[in-house]
DNA sequence: CGCGGACTTGATGTCCCTCAAGCCGCGTGG
DNA sequence: CCACGCGGCTTGAGGGACATCAAGTCCGCG
């Protein structure tokens, strides 16, 4: 069950079978969402974090003309809110992009964690980290980028990340969400979105189709996204 | 030296006089930089963690074409570079924008506090996840809010942050930065931040010159900002 | 006194948005 | 079985926000 979190973990460092066994025994039940659920909405004041097993969520704020911008696609084995462990409430809501399959891990696990497992809490908090690290490359796509390059940059970012919890291959993955969901994580319209994905086809670089993206051109994608994967720290070194 | 952190820390949390006492024995010696410094380049190899004292630095990208995204700015009593104990070396640089006091903080010192001060921890931990959060209202301001409106954010968060340090009023606060390094944390040319801040000043809303930030209209600067100091966690309660 | 960096302003251009229409696939119900 | 509705996708025309290019001003400093 959580075997897409350990791929993603020991993808970055060591997880002994200790340190294994105890996030196995922290997980809760499973629950079932279908898509388009804000399941823990801004505010709320949390005792657990969840963890995303199957199907896709997003963080997202919702700004006062209706529209919203969507600050993190989770994948799973991705902890959707690790963080509601320190903040207690979380500045942003969460919801499913598609029907998944989380489980719950109540705080006071966590922080049994940090008290018996020195070495694993770090690993937790260097997950946090990662987040952060991700929403910077974002804001150096929405800063900077053009709608192409950003479009380019995110179908690069999820190709590896999912690539991880080995649901990618360097062909493509699936992806099944709506041109307006991309427009939400790109902080474009989904006219624009439209626009931009004919022309990464035209080009012969990807295929957004059907809830699929095909990779026709990787390293060219890459090129042209200026994609450096560093951000994701997929070395191994100790935390 | 380290009092401007502490008031950080208590604006969301207790802190005990032991743990301040562990803060304050973790410190090195002073270090003092000029402006515009990269002193801490990407992917470079980390052993300690910055703490700023006094004056302003930048976490920023390059980009290929030579322009640059500030990703984000931090204010006396901030970790600079918190993140690095776990992360080990950092996805971004960082600069001094103008000249600058900081500490080092040995990460074998993190280490014991995290060995030693559970809740210490906890609490160094959200600071991480503050930043994240900063980052993501970021994310938010770049995807959906006009450059008006995002100016007129970034004004309002830095004149929180800086008041929880003790540097700024509700009339205005000292920001001794250039245009252009305005535009690099909003995503806009220069040029364009220049008509900004003319359309707010006429407005009767902010006024920026000559390194000050003077506020002539909080309430609606706030309303025209949209801003929502929720991602800030200024309550208290125990992480 | 002259130089350079920051700021300011105008003219023009472009990327992306807005508005609008039409299409396609699918589920629902007569 | 087909009509219909609806959400998602597609495309065109026009507009607006911000970029680019280009001068020119202001000011501190050697």
């Amino acid at each position: 069950m959580i075997d897409r979190l350990l791929m993603k973990l020991r993808a970055r460092d060591e997880i002994s079978a200790d340190e294994e066994e105890a996030l196995r025994a922290a997980v809760g039940e499973i629950v079932r969402h279908p898509a388009d659920v804000t399941f823990i909405p801004a505010g709320k004041l949390l005792h657990s974090s969840t963890l995303l097993i199957e199907g896709l969520i997003a963080r997202y704020k919702d700004l006062s003309n209706g529209e919203r911008q969507i600050t993190e696609l989770h994948v799973p084995g991705d902890f959707a809110d690790l963080h509601s462990f320190t903040l207690k409430f979380l500045d942003h809501s969460i919801m499913t992009v598609t029907p998944s399959v989380i489980v719950q891990v109540p705080h006071e696990k966590l922080q049994a964690i940090t008290e018996n497992h020195p070495h694993l809490a770090r690993v937790l908090w260097f997950m946090t980290n990662l987040d952060a690290a991700i929403h910077r490359e974002w804001v150096v796509s929405l800063g900077r980028r053009s709608a192409l390059k950003r479009t380019a940059h995110l179908f690069c970012e999820l190709q590896l990340r999912l690539g991880i919890a080995g649901l990618a291959t360097e062909r493509g993955y699936a992806l099944p969400i709506t041109q307006t969901v991309l427009a939400e994580c790109l902080g474009l319209t989904s006219v624009h979105v439209n626009r931009v994905l004919k022309e990464l086809r035209e080009r012969g670089l990807v295929e957004f189709r059907s809830g699929r993206v095909t990779i026709l051109d990787l390293p060219t994608l890459r090129r042209l996204a200026e994609f450096d994967p560093a951000y994701l720290y997929l070395d191994k070194r100790p935390r």
